[in-house]
DNA sequence: GTCTATAGATAGATAGAC
DNA sequence: GTCTATCTATCTATAGAC
């Protein structure tokens, strides 16, 4: 018998994915993993404790998953595909853009998101390097802020070309800061 | 007495500004207006009817704050003082993440808030034209989705120099673009 | 550990008095 | 045009049976 903690958990992540943070509501979470509310209580006594433990496994994985694609690619261009392939993936956005929501409406939640933030922009700043293309403070929130306003933008705007698009913003980036590395001159 | 639908959609906006579309409830949204909410729904009988209405006020000054804006800058350092200025403004923020997940939620909304990417991104180009910086599809999606990425990062991290990252960000993409305008080769 | 039941708050929508 | 009242649904939290 699985622990129903790591139930829930799963459950509230796929909520969350397919409707948002608006959609967490602990009977709904309980009843897709096979429970009940009052159960769901025992382990999770508030909604903000449950939402923080789903938080925590949320990020963790994002971050592992970021790990894994970046260390993938091989150059640029693997990079721009991949990258562009999650932008795509509106699940995984519903998801951060709940997490984000959260951080703004619970401090306890925005420590965990920081977290996120932060890995991130490191992993970015190896990637970076690793193809040769200018890796400072800089440029590693202009790749970030750029994945994640593809990403939201992605999600809520239907318009034509929306995976092309970001494509060729990402490939424009990268092109850009391959030029402006320090050893280009 | 002014038109009451003008207090309930400025009730509403300012709902938005503060607590996000959570907190966009039509009783709370008519008490604002000093109204009850029985005299709301007669106005505006959905609370879908009246976040469209809400919605398409918000757009319009969105895009008329940004054409002023965008004029009234008159070189990259100019535009990226004001740009960094609005993206620190966590009230204008919440309001963009609430079109932004009401168009994710319902299709009524969507065709509104891709009105406002358009028409932001036809500001951005003809900005970036005006500075003499590469105006291609692709960087001012570039300039718009890193507008949108640091605003929300901004919104939901409490990491130290947000509005100081948010402009260094910013000026390398315009310093960039303006190495890679087409007459620089 | 699992469940039922329920309290108490708030939501959106509607009917109808004035 | 304005408001009260209410229906129904859903939510969080809690108490308590088994």
């Amino acid at each position: 018998m699985r622990d129903r903690r790591i139930d829930l958990i799963e459950a509230g992540l796929e909520i969350l994915r397919e409707e948002g943070l608006a959609g967490f509501a602990q009977a709904k979470v309980a009843a897709r993993a096979n429970l009940k509310q009052g159960h769901l209580t025992y382990y999770f006594p508030t909604r903000t404790a449950l939402l923080a433990a789903v938080a925590r496994v949320a990020i963790d994985r994002q971050l592992a998953a970021a790990e894994q694609m970046i260390s993938a690619s091989k150059n640029p261009l693997d990079a721009v595909r991949i990258i562009a392939t999650v932008i795509g993936g509106h699940e995984n956005t519903r998801l951060l853009v709940a997490l984000n929501q959260a951080a703004d409406q619970e401090d306890e939640l925005r420590a965990l998101f920081n977290e996120l933030t932060d890995g991130f922009c490191g992993q970015l700043k190896v990637m970076l390097s690793r193809f040769g293309l200018l890796a400072t403070e800089a440029s590693v929130d202009l790749i970030h802020a750029m994945f994640v306003g593809l990403s939201v933008i992605d999600l809520a705007t239907s318009r034509p070309r929306g995976e092309e698009r970001s494509s060729a913003a990402l490939t424009l980036a990268f092109q850009l800061l391959g030029s402006a590395r320090p050893d280009a001159g």
